[in-house]
DNA sequence: GATTTTTCCTTCAAGCATAAAATTTCTGCA
DNA sequence: TGCAGAAATTTTATGCTTGAAGGAAAAATC
């Protein structure tokens, strides 16, 4: 037992309402936000490129590895379950965007890889989406995009302590 | 037609690639901020009360208009479709937690509620919501926190005005 | 070498979310 | 009055996402 259970103690102990009403406003100002602009970007996605922006996300991490990433690999970069990664890479190799390829080492294991076609294809948005980007971020000073860059760190190391299970040390 | 014409034309031929990419990281240190707190909230209310988020957010809403809300307004303050609040409402109507009432002047519209069930049920969770959010940013200096809210002000209306279609003025 | 455990992927059921089309009701106007 | 159009909700088709269960192959253990 370490001192988290005090710390633990403490916190349950200790009441402020007013801190704690403006953690509040802050994450339902990140959630929307997060929400405005992930929601232009689908759209626009979708208007211009007939896309979804999952299979934008898995488009992008496939770009960086030419020579494949296996299925596990993909899940756990772009941090969901194995089984939604099964449904993404079904309908892209649908359409002819990527490949399955058995891994000759391993017959568990399934390395998937852009096609050329879906390589010109993500070389395209990839080009869009940045300027999209631009167009919403843009208007922002360096200063506080630098400021953000920070605060948002520090939120992730704060938030990623605050984890259920997370270990304190 | 305005001086913003002009602005557009200069961001086109403007070309920052450093400045660019670093929007591009803020955009996704952002999203992982959001999905990582999220994706946690989620899983708690899973866990501790069997509740899906967007059954939660339904319920705040509703929490805080005793006299109950019509579905279209629900789905304005929550920015989903109509069709999307139609089975939320299903699912919690099936549930006892709120109820769907006729207009009596107008019969095409529909007024929900939370019950008295569900009202207890949502202060409940809104209670452990509110010491989630603090075990998650309670590191964050009062400083920090401050400057994050201005700055997602900033983002906020930077982000609203580059949206396609966008009245300029 | 046989057995257990772990890893990798898929399948399944349920729920969330959207866009587009359909239904019912109301409103404005000629 | 009659009727065109708008508004409120539901329906439909499609896709994303999860958690849990399952199967096959590899690795670890005995």
């Amino acid at each position: 037992m370490t001192d988290s259970s005090v710390d633990d103690v403490e916190a349950l102990v200790r009441d402020e309402p007013a801190g704690s009403k403006m953690e509040l406003r802050l994450w339902l100002r990140l959630l929307s936000c997060s929400n405005l602009i992930s929601a232009e970007i689908r759209r626009r996605l979708r208007v211009d490129f007939d896309v979804t922006l999952p299979r934008f996300d898995v488009m992008a991490q496939l770009h960086r590895e030419p020579d494949g990433l296996r299925l596990g690999d993909l899940s756990r970069r772009m941090m969901v379950t194995n089984g939604n990664i099964t449904g993404l890479i079904d309908r892209l190799a649908e359409e002819g965007l990527v490949v399955r390829e058995a891994d000759p080492d391993d017959r568990r294991a399934i390395t998937v890889r852009l096609t050329r076609a879906g390589s010109k294809m993500f070389r395209m948005m990839a080009a869009a989406h940045e300027t999209w980007i631009h167009e919403m971020f843009g208007r922002l000073t360096p200063k506080t995009l630098d400021r953000l860059l920070d605060d948002l760190q520090a939120l992730k190391v704060s938030a990623a302590g605050g984890l259920r299970g997370a270990d304190p040390e």
